[in-house]
DNA sequence: TATTCCGATAGTGAC
DNA sequence: GTCACTATCGGAATGAG
């Protein structure tokens, strides 16, 4: 079971991984995902014990946990836009036009520790890989961080079989139904974004 | 569709394959299967134009058709135990126990030439790589040949869904039923086989 | 839904 | 059920004295 706390170092001892934790204070730590899905993928992660191990649908029903957060979110949005800005750049020059980035909490974790996921929406990291995750981030699966606190009624609050089903949702990119040729869609996701941007 | 046709030149023109055909006249094509299932795997083709064409379960019906073939069952079947017993000998040294032989038909078959599939039952083959390959020599989907002429309410007449299902179904070796781990029977297969023969 | 490894499953293309 | 190739799907292990 201890892959599941993969994320208890970053939160008792951040200091140690300085090539992992771009800021770290009492409250939080932000390091950069190790299995990023898109070109910049970071979490942020609360310090507080008590916070660390509830799910975010609990953890940010209340009002202090998000208010707190929310300085952070706006921090980490500007460190990824910043890393991603720093690698690449639009073909057109139009540099008004800015990379979306998508602030989630996964309504199913794997990893035991509260995290926020800060990226990129280009769906093109190195470790972007099956249909699972493309549906992590592309479903309501994922819970926006500006959707909390849920309503009541939201099934995410209760139902984890519902969640999980939308990770075995066909595929669905641009308007187009890849069905469950992740490659096919892959392919059309890296297409798409090569004629846009250029690395630097 | 070309593929359905592979059967073709043996029947056609049998002299130009020595190395494939091990005996022919004018009714038959004897030849070494491409894709052995046992360690021995020999078919018998007609060669005549309108039995080729026709299924094993319309062909056979045919009782001329049936005695036709029976000569060459039997040649076939001491071909293969002749091979067989030439690469492989008992390790109890009990030459009075054979391999057995099955001569079969498949209900439905991917080739359009009909085609009498003669071969050990060791399930050795170096073709015999999956679920179907397996489930199609040992469940009825192998219809052997002295089940000819098949009586008329047999699903196998007239049920190709059936007998399709047929090679989906666990696999079962000795009593034990393996589910859908190909893998692990094959092992316990190869090993049953080491420990009663050893090549020559 | 952490990854990784392995194996079973499924679709395709073959001329 | 022809094969061979690719890719998808599905389970299990992951720790460690």
């Amino acid at each position: 079971m201890s892959y599941r706390y993969a994320l208890v170092p970053y939160i008792r001892a951040p200091e140690k991984y300085p090539n992992v934790v771009l800021f770290y204070d009492e409250y939080v730590s932000i390091i950069k995902d190790a299995f990023p899905k898109g070109k910049v993928h970071l979490l942020i992660l609360p310090r507080n014990e008590e916070t660390s191990k509830q799910k975010s649908q609990e953890a940010f029903k209340d009002e202090k946990t998000r208010k707190m957060l929310e300085a952070y979110v706006h921090q980490a949005i500007e460190l990824t836009q910043k890393a991603f800005d720093k690698e690449w750049r639009r073909i057109d020059g139009d540099d008004e036009k800015k990379m979306k980035i998508l602030v989630c909490c996964h309504s199913v974790p794997s990893l035991n520790n509260l995290h926020i996921h800060v990226l990129t929406t280009d769906m093109c990291g190195r470790n972007m890989k099956n249909k699972k995750h493309y549906n992590s981030f592309t479903t309501d699966f994922a819970i926006r961080f500006d959707e909390f606190p849920l309503k009541e009624d939201d099934f995410r609050l209760q139902d984890k079989g519902k969640c999980e089903s939308l990770l075995k949702q066909d595929l669905v990119y641009n308007g187009a139904n890849y069905k469950s040729s992740f490659k096919k869609m892959q392919a059309k996701i890296h297409e798409d974004f090569d004629k846009i941007y250029k690395h630097i």
